[in-house]
Formats: structure tokens, C-alpha cells, sequence
DNA sequence: AATGGTAATGAAAATCATTTTCATTTATGC
DNA sequence: GCATAAATGAAAATGATTTTCATTACCATT
């Protein structure tokens, strides 16, 4: 059985926690830590099967791992020049909640993105 | 440019409205019709950006369209059997309105998805 | 019918994230 | 020290999706 490579963990924290198996790995690379990539998804997998870690999709399909009781937060996107701004999500939360509860599901997670144009732009 | 396919869509009617485009093309393959997998895939992201069907991802990644009526609404989908439920999203316009005008974003849309376990899973 | 141009098609190759294989290294208990 | 299990990572395999590119269908105009 494997378990989760420490730095993993460590470096999906320092990415913001929210980031794919490819960047962590990129990342671990660029900040001269020598790990493989095979050790990064099974030390992702092992932290998700624990819990301790949730797992998402983006758009194109690839998976973004974030840490779980994360205070977790959305983006507003730019279409244009690509600028991100972090915002919150407080009543999107009680939105699924709600939504959730009222349909008899459980183990409930989301996902939302505003997008739009800056005002730089 | 590439226009739909008109089989592609009835295909994807017939198989409940729900399905990726590999079970689209075995689908119509297994019905005899002839045509390219490359087809299918240009004329189901046609069908995508004239907003004719709607893209979520399996849990595995891969992408499943599904017919989609014109009316603006969120889906709330089982991670386990994929049963997918429309529900309303009033609290997430206004919100989505609310930050975008916060950091001076204009022309803007959103996304929304909540995912879990439905109760018959 | 013949022509020319444009859009649609699909087979095969390329891409890219993810998983599997397998040989090697590291850790741990005896 | 020695054996056994666990962890590691390079390389190959997998599988969905996209790209390339040559061919074909369509459509208007002579």
C-alpha cells in the first residue's frame, strides 16, 4: 500500500490549496525537490481516499485537488485578459446545502465560477 | 466551420438524452449508421456552443452531454449513478451579480454544479 | 452537364492527463 | 547483517479528445 509523500501535502498547502497533480508536480520541480510524478498522483489519491483532500474537475476535464475544511472559495474570471480575483462564497454554500437537503443527497460538494470583463479590460 | 450533424442528436435523444460522445459514436455504430467519431465530436460541441446540449463530467473525467431545456437552471448530480436533478438557482444570480458589480466586472455569467450521493445510492 | 469553391467528413496521427508495470531503492523488523 | 515489505520513479500503456489533411458531398453559376 502507499502512502502520502509529506512534500505533496505540503506543497499543495503552499499552492493555495487548489491546484492538479501536474502543477504540484511542476511546482515540486521548479523549487528543486526531487519527486516523481507517479509518487505525486498516488501520494494525491492516498490523501483524497483519506479524506483529507477533495477532488474536482475543471472545464477540460483534468482533476484539481484542494484541501478539505478549506474555507473554500470561488473565482471571478476574466474572459479577456484572464485576470482572477479570489471572492466568497458564503451563500453559495447554504444554496447547496439547502438544495442538497431538499433532494435527499449527501456528501455534498460544488463547484462555481463567475466570469465576465474587468474593468481593466 | 462545422455544422451539427443531425444524427448525432437524435442518437443522443434516444439514449435518454445523457451520454458521452464515445457512447454516442458505439451507439450509432451499433445501429448501423456510418459515421466518423470525429463527427461526433464536432457536431456534439456544436450542439454545446449553440447551448442545444449541456456538458458535465463523469467522475472519471470523461464528458457526457445531455439535452437541455432553454431555461437557465443548475444541476445537482450523483457522483455514483449519475442521476442528474434541475434545480433553480435565484440565490446564485444575485450573488454572481453582486460580487461581479463588487470588483467591477460587467457582462458577466456563471457556472454552478453541486455534486453527492442521491438517496436511492 | 461541367466548373469552381466551400463546407463536411473521417482515418490516422498527435496530444495530454492518468494509470500500470516493473525494476530498484529505502525503511523496518528480526 | 538479512530478509521482507513498502515506496519510488522511469518508461510504457491507456483512453478520451483534438488536430491534420486528403477526400467527398453540396451548391451555385456558367
Amino acid at each position: 500500500m502507499s502512502r502520502s509523500n509529506p512534500r505533496v501535502l505540503s506543497t499543495l498547502e503552499r499552492a493555495g490549496g487548489f491546484a492538479s497533480a501536474q502543477e504540484v508536480y511542476r511546482l515540486m520541480q521548479r523549487e528543486g525537490e526531487s519527486i516523481g510524478l507517479t509518487t505525486v498522483y498516488r501520494s494525491l489519491q492516498s490523501l483524497v481516499s483519506d479524506k483529507i483532500v477533495d477532488v474536482l474537475r475543471r472545464d477540460d476535464g483534468e482533476a484539481i485537488y484542494r484541501l478539505c475544511g478549506d474555507a473554500h472559495h470561488h473565482h471571478l474570471v476574466c474572459k479577456n485578459c484572464g485576470d482572477t480575483v479570489e471572492i466568497e462564497g458564503g451563500a453559495i454554500e447554504k444554496w447547496a446545502r439547502v438544495m442538497a437537503e431538499e433532494h435527499g443527497f449527501r456528501d455534498v460538494g460544488h463547484t462555481a465560477e463567475i466570469f465576465g470583463i474587468c474593468s481593466k479590460c
